[in-house]
This record gives structure tokens, sequence and C-alpha cells, in this order.
DNA sequence: GCGACAG
DNA sequence: ATCTTGTCGC
């Protein structure tokens, strides 16, 4: 019988029954040494030919500085189409070749999606911080569930997302004063563009992930972390990359270490 | 029953 | 996510 965490071949209907059996796995309290914080992580999944090929990008960034230190970019093909609910499913296999080739674990991985602000509370952040045994955080552009107030257009401004109690909820989940469970933070992390969503994967509470996330902050609208990878993981960044040589195309694994 | 719906 | 040029604004 195999590890229901190894199966990523399932059908719909199970996936979302292998969530219901994964989510009260996920730790959302600290379990995170800040002060041994030296490597950071972004996770960030791509595609090409209309889809048939993942692309997954790992970047690790030393901490304070958030200068990349190593990156990985992992091909294979894709296995399932994308299914609101079920992204976790879709790319965390070429998230885990990625990260297989890394020379040293990060301390703290922050992924592109949501962690626990999902209906079944397991998003793709905190899928993936419990297969890696890491401390993840969650970083979405659009919203999946939950409400949430108007943000302050400033810099670093906040506030929760929040969602009805459901079934797969802990006992001693934060509520608001409505009683509504808080899943995460729409924070701007730049003026004059649309909040961010930061909610916890695994391993980390609500504040300490948003304190992490505005601590890897540019003048961008994501975090170092995520940002980087975004660009190694999208198609945008491969104009970047040599112009020269032709014959190593498609010979490259991907991986380099940076100097 | 009618929308909403991460990447 | 991806297909895609120029363009408005700090």
């Amino acid at each position: 019988m195999p590890d229901p965490l190894h199966d990523w071949t399932l059908s719909p209907e199970e996936s979302i029954e292998l969530q219901r059996r994964l989510a009260p796995r996920v730790e959302r309290r600290d379990r995170l040494d800040d002060n041994a914080v030296n490597v950071l992580a972004g996770v960030d999944i791509g595609f090409e030919d209309e889809g048939e090929t993942t692309r997954a990008a790992v970047v690790l960034l030393a901490w304070p500085d958030l200068e990349p230190i190593e990156e990985i970019v992992h091909r294979e093909p894709t296995r399932i189409p994308y299914i609101p609910g079920l992204l976790s499913f879709r790319e965390i296999p070429a998230a885990l070749g990625a990260f297989e080739q890394l020379s040293r674990r990060p301390d703290l991985v922050m992924v592109d999606g949501q962690g626990i602000a999902h209906p079944r509370r397991l998003g793709v952040a905190s899928h993936l911080g419990l297969w890696l045994d890491l401390p993840t955080i969650g970083i979405a552009k659009k919203r999946l569930c939950g409400r949430h107030g108007e943000v302050p257009d400033v810099r670093g401004e906040w506030a929760w997302l929040t969602d009805r109690r459901r079934k797969e909820d802990p006992e001693d989940v934060q509520l608001d004063a409505e009683g509504r469970v808080i899943i995460g933070a729409m924070l701007r992390s730049r003026q004059g563009v649309k909040p961010v969503i930061v909610s916890p994967g695994h391993r980390i509470s609500q504040a300490t992930a948003l304190q992490w996330v505005i601590a890897c902050l540019g003048r961008t609208k994501l975090p170092e972390p995520t940002r980087l990878a975004d660009r190694l993981a999208s198609r945008r960044g491969r104009r970047f990359r040599d112009p020269g040589s032709q014959d190593t195309l498609g010979l490259d694994d991907g991986s380099q270490t940076l100097k």
C-alpha cells in the first residue's frame, strides 16, 4: 500500500478526499527558529508547449541580504489539468523534482499560491510544506476563497482574509470579531497595486508569515523569494539568458550555483 | 439554484 | 498559467 503522500495520480474526488486527510496535519503554530533562518527559498511553476510541459523553479536566497545563492529549473511532463482547489496535485510533483537537485535545504519556503486560504485549508503552500516537512508561506496574487475589507493604498497596510467556518477547521482557529475564520491577510505590498494574499503554509503562524513576507519586500509587488522564482519559471525570464551558445540548449539540466 | 473559481 | 506591443506613470 503506497504512502498517500506519494500518490499524485488520483481522481479529483480522491484528491479532495486526500486533502481532507492531510489538512489536519498542517501545523499552524510557529515551529521555526527565527534566529536560525539563514536560507530562504522561493518556488514557482510555469508551463510550456501549451501546458504539456511543467517547469518548476526554486531559488535559494541568503538571509538577511536576500541575495540569490542557488537556482534550479526542473522540467517534466504535465500530469493533470488545472482544477481550482486542486492546484497542488498539478504543481507539486515538478516542484519536488527541483528540490531534489538543491545542494541544501532552505529554512523557510515561500510559494506562489495559497497556504491555508483554501476551501479545505490545504493550498499548494501547505501541501508542499507537509511534503518537504519545512515551514512554508503562501503568497498568491488572486483570491481563491474568503472575504475581506478594504486595504488602505499604503505599502505595508493589510486586512484579514476570512472565511466561514468549515468542518476541517481546528477547534482553536483564529476568529475575527464576527466569528469568521482568519485564513490569511491581504497585504498591500506596493502602493497602487492590488494586494497580495499571504497565508500560512505549514509550521508558521499568521503573524510570523506576514512578518517574513514584509521583511522580504522590495519595491515590487512580490517579495524577493517569489519574485525571483517567478522570473525563473516564467517565459519572460528565458529572454534574458545566453543569447549566445545554442548547442547546449536542451542539454542543460537547468541547475547552476551562483557566485 | 446562482456565482466564484490559486496557477 | 499562456498567447502578446505598446504605453502610462513613478
